[in-house]
DNA sequence: TACATTCACTGAAACATTTCAACTTTACCG
DNA sequence: CGGTAAAGTTGAAATGTTTCAGTGAATGTA
């Protein structure tokens, strides 16, 4: 009867004695049926090895059990630790969570897209390369249930989940300032990344709301935010003359300043003495250096989980409204900032 | 006619005035239908913005689009590299990778492959807590393409990608002899776990062939294989009274190796002077580190790669036969245990 | 002209579930 | 004991695709 093939309910119904319909209110609503006949089908169930056949489910059911989070860059543990957020949000609403890279190019971000449509989950998670990008609004149009994090989108068109990016700019400068440094570099690119320019405009808002020349903050663009560049970076630092060469560097995130860290180390500079470093995230590896890094922490968890919260509710609550939420950055100072000698 | 709902084949089919099955044949084999109705039913789709519901498609089919890779623990990593090389591999077959994190819980390993059986995924790869668990030998059973990563299986019952970790463990420690070193510490944990367990039989296995005394080769167990697991050897490593001291370290994996480089170098410590670090996985940020690491280095995109493949041979070719691949490890020597002093 | 072959398209069945109105059975009440 | 309500179960329809046997039309062949 079975010929190799999975079994499906109509095989548990046959082999229980029942219908379809119960077998299936077994599955779905347990109260209503009967605990002799419950027990029964469930020890057909299990004598069978039924699983349910979740396309058949989903298909009828008109709602999938899946949320997506696509990520803008899968070599940052960063983007690793919001996902752990959302995949503790997901598992929480018995959801489970598709995990895409875009690998901060829009082509393949939109071809996940594409696919996770097909697939109709029930709502994405995104960072994306282009905020503005037409795919995005398209997500929109169709009603799927969407935000952004990492990013601030625009009001009322989607919820987005995001730290306030001018704000971490401020207080890691303002840290800078503190330790009574004069000169200092912000080291981050391209400047079209979102995230980069703010942290960049809060950097020089407090720069010069301290009463410091502009002309002593020191842009250095990169590429992109990757280890190599903040090594790179560093060089460009070591060519500068001595007269204008910056005694600490503001890192866009920490996979620049790690960089960073390691040319200046390798260069024989002292880490903070002769160059004190200030990364952003504050990812587990930031804490792990040789020289523990000091950094602007955004909760990474905290920020998946909310922004998972939030597409909950766009594709249950009839009644949503989309918000942007903001979370507060927090300076952790540790040794790359602050000597040793100087505390003690 | 729409109302709302999101259009359906049936919907395009009338549009374009053809039937359901040319719409079909449109999207599945483009070949059997002239090119002027082709044309008029893309236009029909693109007018309506049509996209196709996977669900269906799969539930008649009777076949996913997608793999799966459950890995280990989601803050290594290592882990997400062998991703990517899968991801890369599914992308070429034009499938969807869904990735799982089991964070080396059993319990957390098995609802993940029940949901994945319920999606009736094409395969499952994965890097298993406990290789001999019973709901590895379901999917068998069940017939589930299946290939274990990072880990060679029991013989015929799977596939399995690895790296060759007794001849890992051994260059690790062949290394160190030639630095000179005559005590040196092995520095993993748990044992349970298979490659910390043949990392070590290699370390032995070499420091014995090389005729030196097994007392001074130290095992320092750990917890986990985590940063900070690796600063507290680091702790009891400088607990040791000093010529019972190793002048060496082979750590079973980087987040240990770089824990101990942190603990050692706050402790005042030169590396690789006072103390020489061997790694084990060669993650990006062990060459990043302040100190780079020397370490053993796995081809991390290629294990999944080749799994992908292998997975993706099961599931197509009739008469597939199992297969147990073999990487051979490389050791990638850095600052971490040769001397600058001494090269140049 | 009759016949065979190829080409393009059609229509209905099938996939495995959920849902819901209708039906039976059981329990309760006066 | 008759009537009603509640509880439990059934059967068929519906979901959006793919597949495949079949229908016509057009083309080529004798």
């Amino acid at each position: 009867m079975l010929n190799g093939r999975t079994p499906s309910v109509k095989d548990v119904a046959a082999a229980a004695g029942v219908s379809l319909g119960t077998v299936s209110n077994v599955m779905n609503r347990p109260e209503v049926v009967s605990a002799r006949t419950r027990e029964r089908v469930e020890r057909a169930m299990s004598e069978l090895g039924f699983v349910r056949n979740e396309s058949a489910r989903q298909l009828r059911a008109g709602t999938s059990r899946t949320l997506a989070y696509v990520m803008l860059d899968g070599t940052n543990p960063f983007f690793h630790d919001v996902a752990q957020g959302i995949e503790l949000a997901a598992e929480d609403a018995d959801l489970s969570l598709f995990i895409c890279n875009s690998n901060s190019r829009s082509a393949r971000e939109a071809v996940h897209l594409d696919r996770l449509l097909q697939q109709r989950v029930q709502g994405i998670l995104i960072t994306p390369v282009d905020p503005a990008a037409p795919h995005l609004d398209e997500l929109i149009r169709r009603g799927v249930p969407m935000v952004i994090v990492d990013r601030i989108g625009n009001a009322d068109s989607c919820c987005s989940v995001a730290v306030d990016d001018v704000l971490g700019g401020r207080i890691a400068v303002e840290h800078l300032a503190e330790q009574g440094h004069t000169r200092v570099a912000f080291i981050g690119g391209p400047e079209s990344l979102g995230q980069v320019h703010e942290r960049l405009v809060g950097a020089r808002e407090m720069w010069a709301s301290l009463g410091n020349d502009p002309e002593d903050l020191i842009y250095l663009p990169t590429e992109t935010l990757s280890v190599s560049e903040g090594r790179s970076a560093g060089e460009r630092l070591a060519g500068l003359a001595a007269r204008r060469r910056p005694t600490a560097a503001f890192c866009a995130n920490d996979l620049l300043a790690l960089g960073l860290l390691q040319q200046s180390i390798g260069a024989g500079l002292r880490v903070p003495d002769d160059l004190a470093i200030v990364g952003f995230d504050d990812i587990e590896f930031a804490a792990a250096a040789a020289v523990p890094l000091t950094s602007v922490r955004q909760p990474r968890q905290e920020l998946g989980r909310a922004a998972a919260q939030l597409v909950l509710d766009e594709a249950t609550n009839p009644d949503h409204r989309h918000q942007q939420l903001q979370f507060t950055p927090e300076l952790v100072a540790r040794a790359s900032t602050v000597s040793r000698n100087r505390t003690m």
